[in-house]
DNA sequence: TATTGTTATACTCTATAACTATA
DNA sequence: TATAGTTATAGAGTATAACAATA
């Protein structure tokens, strides 16, 4: 081996990478298959997605933030190219005037009418019948409720805006404290 | 809601969701801390690790690949910056001279060291300090079977390669067949 | 002919920080 | 002052295909 393993059980890191390969194969697969059927990346038709869940109402800019893993800007940058295709419309909202509501479009609606089939046949077919139900419902209701925790830490939408302090560099997004010396 | 949803079990898009977010919260703060700690991208310090696990023999350039959710010209990329670096070196595969081995440096070495312990207490205290033991077995279990089926399929460094017959655009990295008509 | 790895180009995305406007 | 959202810029990363060399 030659790397130190700092008292780590070995059965978390297997676990770590058995979570984190397991999602990055079929998130790979996901968006080559959306690029090809809707012509969208992973990254746009699940802000298309959340945004289409919220119906008429539309969702505020900041929400569909909180619930993916983007930042503020780069979520503008997505729902601009989302925007560019017409698939949905941004709009003031009514009770907050510095917020926006972003809402699908018709043809959004006909897009993701189009494209969910195929997403879900494919993580049905690559996930979810590798899996007894049993199976399934353990890791969701496992994974679900560290997910529920995760998303009730800072917001990432929030993190370090307009400072300049240059001190807590990043990278505190948790607790987690490094404790290496950097290199370089 | 608004939504379609294609007889699809509302528990398996939860299930999807959860692993997915969850995976790239945390992927998104290892990211963070890492270039933070050690001035490395997650997806570089998962490549160096690898190629550290292999110890002084190095590790073929597509192995790692198959190993990491990376195409072939991107790993090139990549391992490309670890070497500008000085953490890793190129050399001639003994058996096969189309090879490349890529091992890690002493300075790689040092980086590594420097690097784990943080990635390992940020994957901690994000996952596995919110799962029982119990839990984190049966998670472990469960996708750790999926993996190794997923894996078991096409190799993504292999995956057309060459071809130009125009067809068959892609997308069917995996059976799952689309089924929707594409808009636009 | 298939595989290994690199390269070249164009393009997409991200990080960062500055900026406006409202609460 | 804090929050919502946008913008601007530079740089990083990716997709695609072509390429050379070996099996």
């Amino acid at each position: 081996m030659g790397i130190p393993e700092p008292a780590i059980s070995a059965d978390e890191m297997r676990a770590w990478a058995a979570l984190f390969e397991t999602s990055n194969i079929v998130q790979y697969a996901a968006d080559r298959n959306l690029r090809d059927s809707v012509g969208l990346t992973l990254a746009q038709f699940e802000i298309l997605l959340r945004i289409g869940e919220a119906g008429t109402d539309g969702r505020r800019m900041t929400d569909i933030a909180d619930a993916l893993t983007v930042s503020r800007s780069g979520l503008t940058y997505q729902v601009g190219q989302l925007e560019k295709k017409g698939l949905v419309m941004r709009g003031p909202a009514p009770d907050d005037d510095r917020s926006v509501i972003a809402q699908v479009t018709p043809a959004g609606l006909d897009l993701l009418r189009a494209g969910i089939p195929g997403y879900v046949t494919l993580v049905r077919e690559m996930l979810f019948d590798r899996l007894s139900h049993t199976d399934l419902m353990t890791v969701t209701e496992i994974l679900d409720d560290v997910r529920r925790q995760l998303k009730d830490q800072p917001k990432r939408s929030t993190f370090r805006r307009g400072r300049r302090t240059g001190e807590v560099a990043a990278g505190a997004d948790v607790p987690a404290e490094p404790a290496g010396s950097a290199p370089e």
